[in-house]
DNA sequence: TTGTATGCGTTATCAA
DNA sequence: TTGATAACGCATACAA
């Protein structure tokens, strides 16, 4: 059964496909008996608008596309949510990418966003992404973009994120506090901003501390699989460190890999060595021990950059200019029994 | 910068916007220089191919809308996982809606989706749907449907599942064999199918073991807070049962309730009671004890149901006919410390 | 209050 | 090999 178009209530009811347009949209150039019958006839008819007819004429589409590195992942899935909440609310929907942390599938998937002709853009960078060239080309082409979590800073539009430095101070400086002296760190790739950040943290933490940063005690992990990553790190500490009395986590994942270690290995925790996350995932509050972390706000990044890019969609529309904001959200610590 | 259009470059080349459009799709029907030329400048100047006209011409959106009852939870997105990378695989965009597992909810997510014009809908029905009215109305429309996970039996349409019962059987009988004798079932909502026959496969299981079903050991997890309707049953089962020596839990969030519960509380696990779960999330091998599970297939879950949707989607195009199907995956079960 | 004409950007038919 | 024309379904400026 194909479906019914205004023609064929226009038909059927011997009038203009324009008068039953606007009988439809409730406008009131048109007569109540009319208007009606129409609305009584596309209710029997079951009919249906079709958007892709609606946002060819009015030129925007209600759809806004987001891409993430991947989507299975606690902290990316309440982002998502939040988006989809929001953008809901406000009558938009929503298509979901992923990048793979592959730069040359985030280029590809802006690009398939663009053919779509999306009304905006929300974008989580991958870790290999160390430029904004792909992010200009959307910008250029008008289309408003909002940068969330993984973010480059010098890209030209709006974004959302938290103060990762500041959050890795605040995480590093209560261990301190608790007496911790030897702290390691578990860090993440080179590139991306917020590894980048989250070092800084730790590291001025411990200077602001008297404490002398050690390199040796910065373990990388960057193969994309973080629980195996924190898992086998931990085992090469253990064999390379002898002193190190807690460790600052990167992500939960790879604490709750170290946690795996040291509770296979006997290594008490926090007696032996205290260990910090960075996420709050849902995990952390049921591994044992239970796990400190750092909460940020996820669902509400989400909504909040859907928040903004729509503003900045509906200020396009409107032709209103509007100048990009830079929302940093707050990130509070989730203290437990692994320090 | 408005988007760059076929008659764009028609103009600039000076020939009709049909040979722009010829050249670009490819054909032979136009001469080997025109055809070079028009890719050049179509390159030149960025062209983007608008989808949404494409859209209305051919009838087809290249989309498929996906409708799950929440994002944030470790199953759905690794379905939704399966699902984008299949559909990009076969060039189509997916839309993902939650239905919060609200009955309503989900008739207006698939009303959008009707409008959006997506060429098919995956769905995994709510706790609360309990018939599949508004699903026979998309069926009507020859919009190509296939359900996952939480099926309605009765629908008519393909269909992509666990089997619950057999898989819940399974488990039941693992822990029957590892001599737990006096096994509680900490159940789902009374409504959804899965539940109803994870339920029946501990009936089973216990029957076919000479073991009598004691209805007093079935407790009822029903508040979409599973983790905490897991703890608050455990609380409630140690007040009300003093002999009790395993639980099958309907997830695994219900069970790490549990293990939380019997972790503060100082039962061990499995020596005083064991455990088991359903799902096999990443987290039933993290917890302490690490917690046995049922594995079921949500990447392939979703990536079958999409390869199967995709498939129809295609047929009906070119007017085959074809008949549903009922793809049953296979589970297995992961023993850990908990039994 | 109603309807005519036009166009959104593309593809497809068919004649030149 | 090329292009004029129509059509997809809808919304809007404007005329009646």
């Amino acid at each position: 059964m194909k479906p019914i178009t205004l023609k064929d209530i226009a038909l059927k009811l011997n009038i203009s496909v324009t008068t039953v347009s606007k009988a439809l949209q409730g406008r009131r150039d048109v007569s109540k008996s009319t208007r009606q019958s129409v609305v009584d006839l596309a209710e029997e008819m079951n009919y249906v608008p079709n958007s892709v007819a609606v946002n060819l004429r009015t030129q925007q589409t209600k759809t806004i596309g987001v891409i993430i590195p991947t989507v299975v992942h606690q902290f990316f899935s309440k982002v998502i949510d939040g988006v989809i909440e929001e953008a809901e609310k406000q009558g938009y929907l929503v298509i979901t990418l992923q990048s793979n942390e592959n730069f040359e599938f985030e280029k590809k998937q802006l690009q398939l966003l663009m053919q779509k002709r999306v009304d905006g853009i929300l974008i989580s960078l991958s870790n290999e992404t160390q430029h904004c060239n792909h992010l200009n080309e959307i910008i250029k082409n008008e289309i408003p973009i909002v940068l969330f979590d993984k973010i480059y800073k010098l890209a030209n539009c709006s974004k959302v994120y938290i103060d990762d430095q500041q959050a890795a101070y605040n995480a590093v400086t209560s261990l301190i506090k608790k007496g911790y002296k030897r702290i390691a760190h578990f860090r993440g790739s080179l590139t991306p901003q917020n590894s980048i950040d989250r070092f800084l943290g730790y590291k001025r933490a411990l200077t602001d501390n008297d404490i002398e940063f050690d390199a040796s005690l910065v373990y990388l992990c960057n193969n994309n699989d973080d629980f195996n990553d924190g898992y086998n790190n931990a085992n090469k500490l253990l064999i390379e460190q002898n002193n190190v009395d807690a460790i600052f986590a990167i992500t939960d994942l790879i604490a709750v890999g170290i946690l795996k270690c040291f509770n296979e290995k006997g290594i008490k925790i926090p007696k032996d060595i205290a260990v910090f996350g960075f996420s709050d995932w849902f995990m952390a509050s049921v591994v044992t021990p239970s796990l400190s972390s750092v909460k940020q706000p996820s669902f509400e990044m989400g909504r909040k950059a859907t928040e903004i890019l729509i503003d900045e969609i509906k200020n396009l529309n409107k032709n209103i200019s509007y100048s990009f904001q830079n929302v940093v959200l707050p990130t509070t610590l989730a203290i437990r029994d692994s320090i």
